[in-house]
DNA sequence: CACTGATACAACCGTATGGTTGTATCAGTG
DNA sequence: CACTGATACAACCATACGGTTGTATCAGTG
């Protein structure tokens, strides 16, 4: 309850950083289908409890996931929203690289028609 | 060219640890236009040439860029299929809620109908 | 071919991170 | 209400990380 009222500066860096574990990113997998409390998480991974404790508190920082109390534990349950925010950038990326692409594409064929005029245009700075 | 002859194993740890940092994601959109050589990059953020040079480094070991020789520099470029790789897994964790959502939903839509005898039953998506 | 622009790399430093063990909290259950 | 299952948290340690400065390499250019 306590993390993200606001979550208005979806905050990549945690977001990637927490991805950045093999580890954290089975935990979100897992999560999924949020059954799990932390200790059942715990038991598939060879650390200790702690340990594990300590990643789901990560990914809960990041937004990536959240705890609901389920009679004594706490199951883990995967935020989709959060994965979403990164997969949003890596569109973004995409779409920027996409129009690049399609620049070139326009230039080279404008410059089909002109190849003998201008040619090596190098050694600008 | 040493780099990355195989990159069977998609590298999801480094890929995404090295988008964990903001200064490397700037690097990345950056480098979409493929135009500027490590020490323009550099010229954008408020710390050292040689900082600037490992943060390259880091995503030149990711896969996230190349490096390609034109005149004395290299041109940084990122590489859209580390991109692609990243949100291809963001892609598979989200087709992992939406079926967990649809299970949901048909759980729900059993239960309405055995309250209900039957009602919405096209809600199986 | 000497010069220098552009990049790489090594050594170092403070802090963050991933792991450990141990202790405290806290809510169900007997 | 005592007990204990489940979780949180603190203290500690080794290593990784982000930054610095300084030096080496290396290919164009004059």
């Amino acid at each position: 309850m306590v993390v993200s009222v606001h979550v208005a500066p979806p905050d990549f860096d945690r977001v990637f950083a927490a991805l950045g574990d093999h580890t954290r990113r089975d935990i979100v997998r897992r999560a999924i289908s949020g059954k799990e409390g932390v200790l059942e998480l715990a038991s598939h991974y060879p650390m200790s409890f702690a340990a594990v404790q300590k990643h789901v508190a990560v990914l809960e920082h990041a937004g990536l996931i959240t705890k609901q109390r389920v009679g004594r534990r706490r199951v883990v349950r995967t935020n989709p929203e959060a994965l979403l925010v990164a997969r949003r950038l890596l569109d973004q990326y995409e779409r920027l690289w996409r129009a690049r692409i399609d620049r070139m594409n326009e230039l080279i064929a404008e410059t089909a028609g002109a190849i003998d005029t201008v040619e090596t245009k190098e050694s600008k700075r």
